[in-house]
RNA sequence: GGAGAGAUGGCCGAGUGGACGAAGGCGCUCCCCUGCUAAGGGAGUAUAGGGUCAAAAGCCUUAUCGCGGGUUCGAAUCCCGCUCUCUCCGCCA
């Protein structure tokens, strides 16, 4: 998901952020996190050194409205916390009292005052403390020392390329060609629901199943992935487990009538979403770490932002397919991780032999939850151009602290947060697309990848139609 | 969908409105004893915040016994609503 339409990428002039302050290298190599950021206790401590990370990617951070926010909770919350301890201990010499057969009545007036003024600050205090974590909440992770600076995707940075790209004319596009042989029907799927879903037919219906498969297969066999099936509804609290809410609402289907009146479903964007939130309010012993997950299922998106791009064909979809890579690892071993994992989704284009390159994203393309992430980008002949296929990032700890997924600290028994990454391996759908249009034979035929020939019976190609 | 039972710490399990963040047991950690793949003895062992501190330690403090409300000076305990789990009936892939 990315955060950063909603960010504004310009500082307005009037608003001058201070100079970053000096660079604390004991706070950013703790104990176990290169990057503890958006710890409270930071945020705190240092709001300026927040604020100037997050102006790496263009965010905003209102440093008046956090200071303005937290002088006010200190205050109250101090002044709260001491009537409860007064009213705890009064409660207490009562029942002592009481044993001893004394006179209870001056400790209750005193109660009655203590009562008064604790009912009206309880309510300020959580009115503000929902406010605060509404501000915090909406609080991008902070850029990972090796991201690239830049505004927007033109800024991204290429890594590598693999494979050799047609770039002759004349390659037709997917949807022509998968409507040309009568197997890719859009105006059928307008019909049963809308714009942006797709109906498949024969051949390319089981080409989408076969390349599922084949992805699963080579994560959990060649690459130690353990398979899951996961639901594809899920609450509230999961979604803001991710970083989905509360910002991104707009983007995901809610359900009605769910059966409660409270019960807040939604479609899953992406499977990281069930995936990740296994690890929520869970303590893992160091030594079952790193899990790595796979999980195929259907994704759901609303596209809420994206009128009128990429209209035509299967590349944007409201309903799509994916298999996901999810991994929670130790701090110290994400980034090797973040290698790996992005490795592994290399992996299926070079065994499908599709032409592909590899970019890190830059601070302002980051989505809203990344500390890092590297796009994976398929070669797309009738655009001439490389178009996203995977993206795999590294969360760090942003995740895991909002879901409070922890590990058993070796040493020290204590739970830490621990990091976590996921990675599309791959968005089956474009995948779909990408070997149209890159095997396409230029008689209406799609010749079949080798790799992909096992798991469709031995078929080699995808025949034309005969002309009426 | 109908009827009933339940939810307490890593696990099992006790808990009379007041000394309960919670007996006891298991597990785990450390120590002692023991010449030995055993047994015994002792100590410790929930989590998340806030304050203080340059920081850590320490100290002070709040909250948490499924979740949310309520009664009360005081709630694991009483009342109401909800969620989840289990059993039986019905329906169903």
């Amino acid at each position: 998901m990315k955060g950063n339409e909603s960010c504004p990428r310009r500082q307005p002039a009037a608003l001058v952020l201070p100079a970053p302050a000096p660079y604390n290298a004991a706070l950013l190599t703790g104990k176990w996190q290169a990057f503890p950021m958006l710890d409270p206790k930071l945020l705190r401590a240092q709001p300026e050194v927040v604020a100037a990370q997050l102006a790496r990617r263009g965010f905003v951070f209102d440093l008046e409205r956090f200071r303005g926010l937290e002088a006010r909770r200190k205050a109250l919350q101090t002044e709260t916390e001491k009537l409860q301890a007064e009213r705890n201990a009064g409660s207490k010499r009562i029942g002592q009292a009481k044993g001893k057969g004394e006179d209870v009545s001056p400790i209750f007036e005193d109660m009655e005052r203590i009562k008064g003024q604790l009912a009206g600050n309880e309510q300020a205090l959580a009115a503000l403390q929902a406010e605060f974590e509404d501000f915090v909440l909406g609080l991008p992770n902070i850029p990972h020392a090796s991201v690239p600076d830049g505004r927007d995707e033109d800024e991204n940075v290429e890594l590598r390329r693999w494979g050799a790209p047609r770039t002759s004319a004349g390659a037709k596009d997917h949807a022509d060609l998968g409507e040309a042989l009568g197997l890719m029907d859009f105006a059928a799927a307008a019909k049963l629901t809308g714009a942006r879903f797709t109906v498949l037919r024969g051949a390319l219906a089981r080409m989408q199943r076969a390349l599922i498969q084949f992805m699963l297969d080579v994560h959990t066999q060649a690459h130690g992935y353990e398979e899951l099936y996961v639901p594809y509804i899920v609450n509230a609290a999961s979604l803001r487990g991710t970083g989905q809410l509360p910002k991104f609402g707009e983007d995901l289907f809610a359900l009605r009538n769910t059966g409660a009146e409270d019960r807040d479903w939604r479609l899953i964007p992406t499977a990281e979403v069930p995936v990740t939130n296994l690890l929520r309010d869970e303590i893992q012993e160091a030594d079952a770490l790193p899990r790595k997950w796979v999980a195929h299922t259907p994704c759901f998106r609303a596209e809420a932002g994206a009128a009128g791009r990429d209209t035509k064909g299967m590349i944007r979809q409201h309903q799509f397919e994916k298999v996901e890579l999810v991994q929670a690892t130790l701090p110290e071993d994400s980034q090797r991780a973040h290698e790996e994992l992005t490795a592994h989704a290399e992996a299926i284009l070079k065994k499908l032999e599709l032409p592909f390159r590899t970019v890190a994203l830059c601070t302002g393309d980051l989505g809203f939850a990344a500390a890092k992430t590297y796009d994976l980008e398929v070669w797309l002949p009738s655009q001439q151009r490389y178009r996203e296929i995977s993206s795999c990032s590294n969360f760090e700890d942003f995740q895991a602290r909002r879901m409070l997924a922890r590990y058993r600290h070796a040493q020290t028994r204590k739970p830490e947060l621990l990091h976590t990454l996921n990675g599309s391996g791959l968005a089956v759908g474009r995948t779909l697309v990408a070997i149209l249009e890159n095997y396409q034979d230029g008689e209406g035929g799609i010749a079949v990848p080798a790799a992909l020939q096992p798991y469709l019976g031995g078929m080699q190609r995808i025949a034309p139609a005969p002309r009426a």
